[in-house]
DNA sequence: ATTCTGACTTGCT
DNA sequence: AAGCAAGCCAGAA
């Protein structure tokens, strides 16, 4: 994964605000480059970085492993859910996820601005990268 | 070049 | 809700 990439991931992900979320594909539409799968990989690099937890599965669900820590903040910034998040904190059994219809963010003007900013800053990157790159396959 | 792998997604059972 | 298959994009070996 090229450094650019991630920079830009995690710029991505530092724009949205507690109690809203997005999924890897998201991230990855508003960066018009690579996929869901990018996305992940950088997140299980760096996300500690970062507000990891409004980063999700298309599912809802909070990446594997990762359940217990990321209901905590949940919790604590009102993320809207589903299920039994409750039942899971007592007994650690309750099936649950984040209700997307509700949490996922859409970016208002000033985020826009500055993800449409992230986006042109990365294409700029990677395709002077590609330019070097091209007619020197050897 | 080929194959395997993965904090993914969608569609189908 | 859960499991599976395919499609997907890149990095690593």
């Amino acid at each position: 994964m090229r450094i650019e990439y991630v920079e830009a991931v995690l710029a991505v992900v530092e724009l949205v605000p507690p109690g809203t979320a997005l999924t890897y594909g998201d991230v990855s539409e508003l960066l018009g480059s690579g996929g869901p799968r990018q996305v992940g990989r950088v997140m299980s690099h760096c996300g500690s970085f970062v507000p990891w937890w409004r980063v999700l599965r298309s599912s809802g669900h909070a990446p594997d492993g990762h359940e217990a820590e990321a209901l905590r903040h949940y919790l604590r910034e009102g993320t809207p859910l589903l299920g039994h998040p409750n039942e899971y904190v007592r007994t650690g059994e309750g099936r649950w996820r984040v209700d997307l219809t509700a949490a996922r963010w859409s970016p208002d003007d000033g985020g826009h601005d500055r993800i449409d900013a992230i986006a042109e800053h990365l294409e700029l990157r990677l395709h002077r990268l590609s330019v070097d790159d091209d007619g020197m396959s050897v």
